[in-house]
DNA sequence: TGAACATATGACTAATCGTTCATATATTAT
DNA sequence: ATAATATATGAACGATTAGTCATATGTTCA
C-alpha cells in the first residue's frame, strides 16, 4: 500500500485534478516574486499611505505640510514616509531643515486608477 | 491673538505652502474613495492571497486544489478565499460537494504586472 | 552660544490579521 | 440510515502594525 501522503490534506476531488494542478504550478512566477509582490501591495494597503501617495503624485511637499493635509501628527506622517522610503515608492530631498518628499515611481498612479477601476466595478 | 491651532501640529514650514495644500486637498479623491482602494490592496497584500489569485488566473479551481498546489491547509485556503470572495475578487460555482473557484475581475492580472514592474524597477 | 523649528526615531499600546484546531454543514455513495 | 468526502466557520493564538508620546538629531536665526 503506498503512502501518497506526507503533505497537507491531500484531496480525492478527483485525479484528473493532478493535471490541472501541475499545470498551474508549473505557470506560477516564482515564490520570491510573489512574495515581494505582496509586500508592495502592503504598503498600499493602509489609507494614511495612499493618502500620501496620492498627495505627493500632485505636488512634491515637506512632512509638516502633508501632516496638515491629511489632519495627522508630524510622527505618524513621519513613520509612514520611512514605511514608503523603503519601499522606494518616494524620494526626498533636503532643504535646510526642510525635507520635501516626492513620488520615485511614475507607474504608481496607474496602480491606483487600475484598482479604482476594479473598486466602481 | 488670533487662535491658528485646533488643528494638529501646524507646521510654520512657509506660509507660501498653504497655497499648495490647498491646491493638493482640491485636488484628492473622496476620502470615502482612497479608503476603499486602501482595502482592495490589504487584500492583495498577503503572499497566499496573491498565489491564489494568480493561480485562478491559469484556471478554475476547487479549494482541495488550490491546498494542494500551495502545500496549505484546507482550512487555511477557505478562510483566505472568503476574504477574496468579499473583496468580489473571486466567484464560485459548486458542482455536487465540489465548489470552483474562479476570477472575478478580469484586470487583476494587469494590476500584478504593474506591480511587478515597480519590484524590477 | 541658545532658542526655535523641522524631522526622525524608539518604546509602547490597541487593534488587526493569518493560521491552526476542532467542529459544523452539505453532498454523495454504500 | 451511515460513512466518507468537500467545504465552511468560530474560537484561540502569535505575529504584525498604525498611531501616540517622549525625546533625539540637525538646521536656522537671533
Amino acid at each position: 500500500m503506498v503512502d501518497k501522503r506526507n503533505d497537507v490534506d491531500r484531496c480525492n476531488c478527483n485525479v484528473i485534478h493532478e493535471e490541472i494542478v501541475n499545470m498551474v504550478r508549473a505557470k506560477m512566477p516564482m515564490e520570491e516574486n510573489l512574495y515581494d509582490l505582496a509586500e508592495l501591495f502592503k504598503v498600499f494597503g493602509d489609507s494614511t499611505r495612499i493618502k500620501i501617495l496620492w498627495a505627493l503624485d500632485e505636488a512634491e511637499m515637506c512632512v509638516c505640510d502633508i501632516a496638515v493635509l491629511l489632519n495627522m501628527t508630524q510622527s505618524a506622517i513621519s513613520h509612514q514616509l520611512r514605511v514608503l522610503k523603503q519601499a522606494r515608492l518616494v524620494k526626498y530631498r533636503k532643504d535646510g531643515k526642510i525635507v520635501f518628499y516626492s513620488l520615485e515611481d511614475e507607474h504608481i498612479k496607474q496602480i491606483f486608477n487600475q484598482g479604482l477601476t476594479h473598486i466602481n466595478e
